[in-house]
Parts: structure tokens; C-alpha cells; sequence
RNA sequence: GGCGCGUUCGUCUAGCGGUUAGGACACCGCCCUCUCAAGGCGGAGAUCACGGGUUCGAAUCCCGUACGCGCUACCA
């Protein structure tokens, strides 16, 4: 009863990926890598309205953007193809028909007006619902002579009658038990021949010989049902882990109110994709409840089903800004440089040409910007002064800093020491403009903020000296003598 | 209505019969300091949803209640 492991990721391509998405694809790939098995990503794309090429384009971006490899799926095949379900028609036909020979399938000709009465009238009553089985009643000879005269007809699963209560032994919940009384004879293939949700993923699953089903929690009512189905069709049933729901910071749903929801919008607003994984993966998973920074490489090895928990959780941007910036001032400078390079360009500060031709200057650049960083995005508004030609000061800062005769005349005389510096790096900048401050008997600090406004135009900015340093003597000098 | 799931600091969580209920983010204070961060140290913050049991002993086991959520479709 060892089977390999095989789990499967079956996204449905009506939209981006987001991040509740994200965090199963997520748990189900390091499942698949701490067990040695496999990870199958299979798209489920039954819907034909809502699913479209790009939706499934971006949530291969997205899934490859956050690290995660698939052993089985789109773009690179695999022993149990195809992996979209519009593909795999003859899967579920194939299925169907064998549940129609041995009788766990029987057609249904109730309209849909029949069953709107029938339902209603149901959940009026003792409120055991479901469809009432009319159709499972009719005589062998009837439903021969009804199918040959083309009725329209839907398939439904024959729950046997002798079905006790089933349960569901899952990973996350425990067992959980299903009276068998509330189990329905629903509808696998629809009146058009198509695969119904709960039928085709059973069918696919079984295919693919999936050994653990790891999917969000919505489905847990929906497993037993499934389980009928692999009985049904003779199959093992897989081992079920059900995950809780991500909420927004206000414990609803989390929908667009929320701010990003897709990954790519995340990686939009410069988040890095070992920090959104990190993040993600600890969102209802922990490794030992004391540790918080969690690589890709040790949650590949060190994931396990036991240690997810049970409780909805709540997204919290203002800690994954925190994880982020670990990522971020964790990162080997040179990387950081590479990494930070998109962001200027698509701000206009620079070009990938320059960038290349003075790496250095660049480089010494990467660990006064690094360090104060929550996200990329923050890279290009505090290195702005450095690129542009002409700065603007911002007027708050110039009232605090420079609106005084002292802050005025010490930043006059900051410009004309400045000039007659014989070198120009952080130490003999720093030197001077500290002895210049004691002679002329200002703070330090004063002096110092006067300077900062002056070049870069606000009282925040990168250490002062080397940012000197970086900006270069001419424009220094320049840019005080503007803000006299 | 029926069935199922969930409920530990504001947030993410540890805990799996005996702990001063631990850690992280956020927050507050101090230190460091050219600003902002980062970092260091410290602090506040949880009657473990509530009510009953079981037990010498319960956040941990059982039963209810409340609240939230899911399913109950020819959606996925």
C-alpha cells in the first residue's frame, strides 16, 4: 500500500493565480519533494466561458516566478497526459461508461423545473436534501426505450444502498464523518455529455494515480461524494489534506478590496518570490513554531502534513514586508545589484547600458540602499537624487532644515569647503564637515540636515557622506549653491 | 433548513493531560546613530470563544451553545 508519492495542483484558468493558489500549490509541491515523490500540475479548464490561454500563460509564469517546478504537466508532458482537462474527454467517457456497465451510473430525465420543485420542497421539510431518485426507480425497459428515443438525459451516480456513513481520514482535519444519508445521487455528466467538477477531477485523479489529494477547504464537503465516485470506478482513494482559507485583514474573503490578491500583482508591488514563499508557506504551515525564515530548500525537505493547521488564516502585508526585507538585506550585494537594476530602468533612472559600463559605482551603491528596503519598489524614490539632473526640494524639508540664517550661512560654507576638499570619498567629507560645524559652532546634526536637504532634497535619505561620494563633487556643489 | 469544518496575544503560530501558555510581525521604551532604516536590549499584550462534564489535574479528552466559514448546482 506504499505508493510513490504523487500529488497533483489542478488550477482552474478563469483568472491570475493568487496567493490562497499560490500557498496550495506551494504545500503541495514541498509535499511532493520532502516524500521524493512527484508533483503534477494538471489545469483544469471545464469551464470554457471563463477559461482562457493567458489565465493558464500566467499561472505557469506565476507558479515558475515563485520556484516551483512541476514533474508532470504543461509544457512538459508526462506519463499520464494530457494535463488539461478539455483534453481528456475520453478520460471521462471512458469512465462513464464503465460505471454504466456496472451500474453505479443511471440516467436521469427530471427537467430542471422538475428538480427546482423537488429541492425546494425538500429543504421546506426535514431538510434532507438531495435529488429524490426518480429516475433510479424506472424499469429497465422504460429507460432502454427513453434513451433510444434520444430524451435528453444527464448521468448520475447510483450511491449504493448499502453504503454506510463514510469517512474522511484527512491529513489536516482528523476523520471526519459523512452520514451516507446525506449523500445525494448527484450528477457526473451533464445533459450535453460534459464531465461534471466532482466527476472529472475523480476521473483525473484516479488516472494520474494521484496517492494525496492536498486542495483548500471549500472541498471538504464535496470529498465524500468523491469518494463514492473512486469506489465506484474500482480505484484507491487517495489521502485527503484540506487546507483552511486565506482571509483579507478584515476576516472576509479576500477579493480586490484587499489590495494585491494575484502573484503577480505582489511581485508588482516588490516582493521578492523567496519572501512571498516563505510568507505563504508559513501561513497555516510551521516548521517547529519557532522558526520564521524557512528557504525553499528546507521546506522541500522539511514539509509535512501533521504541521498544518487547522484555523483560517489572516493575511498580513505589514509581515510579509518584514520577510521581505530579511530577503532583501540577506542578499549577496552583487545579486542585489542585478535584481535592483529592473526597477531603476523602469522608473528612468537608468539604462541596462549604464548599469553595465560602471558596475562598480553601482555596487557601492547596493548597501546604502539594501538595508532600508521593505520592497523593490522603494529602490527608485530613494535613489531618484541620485539619477536625476535637477532635484526639488521638498518644501516641508527646506522649512525644517534650511529656513534658518544658521542653516543657511553653515550650508553656504559647507558648499566652499566642500570645493576645497583634495579627495573626495565618505571619511574626508565626513572629516570636514564635522570640523567645519565645531569652528562654526553649529551641530553637527544641523549642518548635516542642511546638506542632506540640499542635495537630495529630502531630510530621509541614504547615509549622507557616501551619498556625497555617489553624487559626485560637481553636482554636490551645484546643488547647494541652488538651494541658497 | 440539513451536513461538515473552524475558534490560543491585534495578526501568523507553538502546544498534542501537569508549562511562569513559547516564538514571530506589529506596537511601546532604551541603546546605537548624520536622517531614515537596520541591529541590540527590555516591555506591554492571550481569564486558550462560552457553558457543562471526564480527571487528582484540561488550552489539550467528551457533550452542548454562540459566532464565522464551506457544501447542499446539469459552478469549479
Amino acid at each position: 500500500m506504499t505508493r510513490p508519492t504523487r500529488v497533483r495542483f489542478a488550477p482552474s484558468p478563469t483568472g491570475a493565480l493568487h496567493i490562497g493558489g499560490a500557498r496550495t500549490a506551494i504545500y503541495n509541491w514541498a509535499f511532493a519533494r520532502a516524500t521524493g515523490g512527484t508533483f503534477v500540475l494538471r489545469i483544469d479548464d471545464t469551464d470554457p466561458e471563463r477559461s482562457t490561454a493567458e489565465n493558464t500563460a500566467q499561472i505557469l509564469r506565476s507558479l515558475r516566478w515563485l520556484g516551483l517546478d512541476w514533474d508532470e504537466g504543461p509544457e512538459i508532458g508526462g506519463p499520464f497526459g494530457p494535463y488539461s482537462q478539455t483534453e481528456r474527454s475520453d478520460r471521462y467517457a471512458a469512465a462513464l461508461e464503465r460505471m454504466k456497465v456496472n451500474g453505479s451510473a443511471y440516467p436521469c430525465f427530471c427537467s430542471a423545473a422538475d428538480l427546482e420543485t423537488k429541492r425546494t420542497a425538500a429543504r421546506a421539510g426535514d431538510g434532507a436534501a438531495g435529488y429524490d431518485r426518480t429516475c433510479r426507480r424506472l424499469d429497465p425497459d422504460t429507460v432502454a426505450a427513453r434513451l433510444q428515443a434520444g430524451e435528453p438525459h444527464v448521468w448520475r451516480l447510483a450511491v449504493p444502498a448499502d453504503r454506510g456513513d463514510i469517512v474522511v481520514d484527512d491529513a489536516v482535519r482528523g476523520e471526519t464523518v459523512f452520514p451516507a444519508s446525506a449523500m445525494d445521487d448527484f450528477v457526473l455528466a451533464r445533459t450535453d455529455g460534459t464531465p461534471t467538477y466532482n466527476f472529472a477531477t475523480v476521473v483525473d485523479d484516479a488516472d494520474m494515480e494521484i496517492t494525496h489529494v492536498v486542495r483548500g477547504d471549500d472541498h471538504l464537503s464535496n470529498t465524500p461524494r468523491q469518494i463514492l465516485v473512486f469506489e465506484a470506478l474500482g480505484h484507491f482513494v487517495p489521502r485527503f489534506a484540506h487546507l483552511s482559507m486565506i482571509w483579507g485583514a478584515d476576516g472576509k474573503k479576500l477579493s480586490k478590496r484587499h489590495g494585491a490578491t494575484s502573484v503577480e500583482a505582489f511581485r508588482d508591488e516588490g516582493f521578492l518570490p523567496e519572501a512571498l514563499l516563505n510568507y505563504l508557506a508559513l501561513l497555516g504551515w510551521s516548521l517547529d513554531g519557532e522558526t520564521t525564515i524557512v528557504s525553499r530548500d528546507v521546506l522541500a525537505s522539511a514539509f509535512s502534513l501533521d504541521r498544518i493547521s487547522k484555523n483560517p488564516a489572516i493575511f498580513d502585508v505589514e509581515k510579509l514586508e518584514w520577510m521581505n526585507g530579511v530577503y532583501i538585506r540577506e542578499m549577496p550585494p552583487a545579486e542585489f545589484a542585478e535584481r535592483m537594476l529592473p526597477w531603476l530602468v523602469e522608473a528612468g533612472l537608468t539604462t541596462a547600458d549604464d548599469f553595465y559600463r560602471r558596475p562598480e559605482w553601482y555596487m557601492t551603491l547596493v548597501p546604502l540602499i539594501s538595508e532600508r528596503l521593505k520592497r523593490m519598489t522603494e529602490i527608485a524614490p530613494a535613489l531618484r537624487f541620485l539619477f536625476a539632473d535637477a532635484i526639488e526640494l521638498d518644501p516641508a524639508a527646506v522649512e525644517k532644515a534650511l529656513s534658518s540664517d544658521e542653516a543657511r550661512s553653515a550650508l553656504a560654507a559647507a558648499g566652499d569647503a566642500l570645493r576645497e576638499l583634495r579627495s573626495w570619498d565618505a571619511e574626508t567629507i565626513q572629516t570636514a564637515l564635522r570640523d567645519l560645524a565645531e569652528s562654526l559652532g553649529v551641530k553637527p546634526k544641523v549642518l548635516f540636515q542642511a546638506v542632506r536637504v540640499a542635495t537630495t532634497g529630502s531630510t530621509v535619505s541614504p547615509p549622507l557622506f557616501e551619498s556625497l561620494v555617489l553624487l559626485g563633487r560637481d553636482a554636490t556643489l551645484a546643488r547647494i549653491a541652488a538651494a541658497l
